[in-house]
DNA sequence: TCAAAATGAAACCAAAAGGTTATACATTTA
DNA sequence: TAAATGTATAACCTTTTGGTTTCATTTTGA
């Protein structure tokens, strides 16, 4: 019962959008809906997309608390990628300097 | 001029299909295009979407051989993954063994 | 108590994704 | 040189994605 989600970690990322609600949930611990989708210039509805993948790839949680759902980050599932990247490590190690042109995670990625 | 590429490391590496395409080419080095498609039930044709979407996120790179093309690895733009982790670590190190559940990259992911 | 605020949910839409088949072209090789 | 091999490309199809608008429901607070 490999629990087949339709989302998995992979796909949750590969969006900016949902990138930057994760770097906003990174930074501000936690937002209601409502001020998460005043930071994008897409509708309400759509954000709620956005974190209903992001649910289901459990990189967020959320609590209700009267009328306000409130999210947060659940930064766990990333260990997936992490193993991922591990394996391909070793075909770039000692090739690069991984910090070359990173100066921060300032960046929009 | 920021290139504006159309597919980039996060979405390339979103789809299973190119994830093992990848992983096929750190295991045998090089390979062309139809027995990288063998290793795989769809046809050439869709393979070849895969590995232009793969070529465009500069994961892979080709040579021509007379009539083959052939491709390897090219895992630098992982850096990139890596860096957009680096920043999520602090979020869940010590919180968790992130080798719990890991014994070997054998499985599909 | 009643309007405002926050969310949920449905219906809809265009474009992108992931796949197919068919056809054409280039390169070997028997 | 003709057949076989490897690739490229175009046309097409279905499903998914990312977005919208509209309407309903729940909760709060003056």
């Amino acid at each position: 019962m490999t629990s087949a989600k339709k989302h998995d970690v992979f796909q949750a990322i590969a969006d900016q959008t949902r990138r930057d609600v994760l770097r906003l949930l990174a930074e501000k611990k936690e937002l209601p809906i409502s001020a998460i989708a005043a930071h994008f210039p897409i509708s309400r509805t759509a954000i709620t997309k956005h974190l209903n993948i992001l649910a289901e790839a459990n990189l967020v949680q959320s609590r209700k608390s009267g009328r306000e759902k409130i999210y947060h980050l659940h930064p766990e599932p990333l260990t997936e990628l992490k193993q991922w990247l591990a394996f391909y490590e070793r075909f770039w190690e000692n090739k690069l300097s991984v910090l070359k042109h990173v100066v921060e995670n300032k960046e929009r990625m």
